[in-house]
DNA sequence: ATGGTTTTTACTGCGTC
DNA sequence: GACGCGGTAAAAACCAT
């Protein structure tokens, strides 16, 4: 059976509270997917497998009323879990034995409430994406549409023998841009504790094999936003190098370049405007780009913008 | 594998504080 | 002199074929 295009059409058929397109529904578990943003959501609950993991402690928590279900957890997150945090329970972290203590437990308590191998590999694998997108600050639905992914990819058996940490990585990836957060290949790399090309060989192949369609980078505008964001920026000049960059969007000095160049240089032009003037050395580091390239895509605005000046509006 | 394109590395020169 | 900035050549990385 197919995954995708089994959507059901008519009443079910929401549309996405982010970007307001329609969503996508997916039977096998009920839920729908946006196709621009990433953005999962829920059908109605009747549905039988949800019930399958359900005991004291679920009853406890009600999950039936309580939080939704989450795609993030092999069991749709209907049992118990211990935390990944590696903290107890005052706060303070836990030395390496008990660390590998926790571990263990939490390996045994996964294969108490999992029956086959292929769901044993499942929830460690979604543990690890979680893991993942807990360092790198992502917001829930990233989480969620990783694990959406690597699903289909273990059901497509594209995650076959292939190692976990670079499907891992590449899902991750994967999700953020399906969900338009501006995480970069090397960052998620870094993170992962893997090289980048690996990474992007994972990334290219469920790519190619689970996705099926080409998902782009994250737009310049979201770079930006995130520049400003993480240089704590005067939101100013965000406002500034927003509106300067709608002006030179698609004019072709953005083609085949790293989006990020040019939001560095947007950013930088626009404190030079604004007259906060950061200097390129600080704007090149945490766009993690080179000042070079920050001059170049600088010049390269400027130049389009002499040329629009010359000859009229743009073509 | 290869060739074209982009980014980085490394270095130099200029003006200003 | 230190710093920010602009430029360049060559190496490295990347990407489509």
């Amino acid at each position: 059976m197919s995954l995708w295009n089994a959507s059901r059409d008519g009443t079910l058929m929401g549309s996405c509270p982010i970007c307001g397109n329609k969503l996508i529904g997916d039977t096998e578990k009920g839920e729908e997917v946006c196709p621009t943003c990433g953005y999962v959501t829920y059908a109605p609950a009747d549905q039988g497998p949800e019930w399958k993991a359900m005991d004291l402690e679920e009853k406890n928590k009600r999950v039936r009323v309580g939080a939704p279900t989450t795609l993030a957890l092999h069991d749709l997150g209907l049992s118990t879990e211990i935390s990944r945090t590696m903290r107890d329970s005052h706060g303070r972290s836990l030395d390496p034995a008990m660390r590998a203590a926790t571990e263990r437990m939490r390996k045994w308590q996964s294969r108490a409430r999992t029956s086959t191998s292929e769901e044993r590999g499942l929830s460690n694998v979604l543990a690890k994406i979680n893991e993942l997108c807990q360092t790198l600050n992502l917001p829930d639905n990233v989480a969620q549409t990783a694990a959406q992914i690597y699903r289909n990819s273990a059901k497509m058996k594209v995650a076959k023998s292939k190692s976990i940490l670079g499907m891992t990585a590449a899902t991750v990836y994967l999700a953020c841009r399906k969900c338009g957060v501006s995480r970069t290949l090397k960052e998620v790399a870094r993170a992962a504790g893997m090289e980048k090309g690996n990474v992007a060989r994972y990334f290219r192949l469920v790519l190619k094999e689970v996705e099926k369609e080409y998902v782009p980078p994250p737009s310049v505008e979201k770079y930006i936003s995130k520049l400003i964001n993480t240089a704590k920026i005067d939101p100013k000049v965000e406002h500034l190098a927003l509106t300067l960059s709608r002006k030179t969007v698609d004019s072709r000095i953005s083609s085949g370049k790293a989006p990020a160049g040019l939001a560095a240089a947007y950013v930088y032009l626009s404190s030079v405007l604004i007259g906060a003037h950061l200097p390129q050395r600080e704007i090149a580091e945490f766009a993690e780009v080179t000042e070079v390239t920050v001059r170049n895509r600088c010049r390269e605005i400027l130049d389009d913008y002499v040329i629009r000046q010359e000859f009229g509006q743009p073509s």
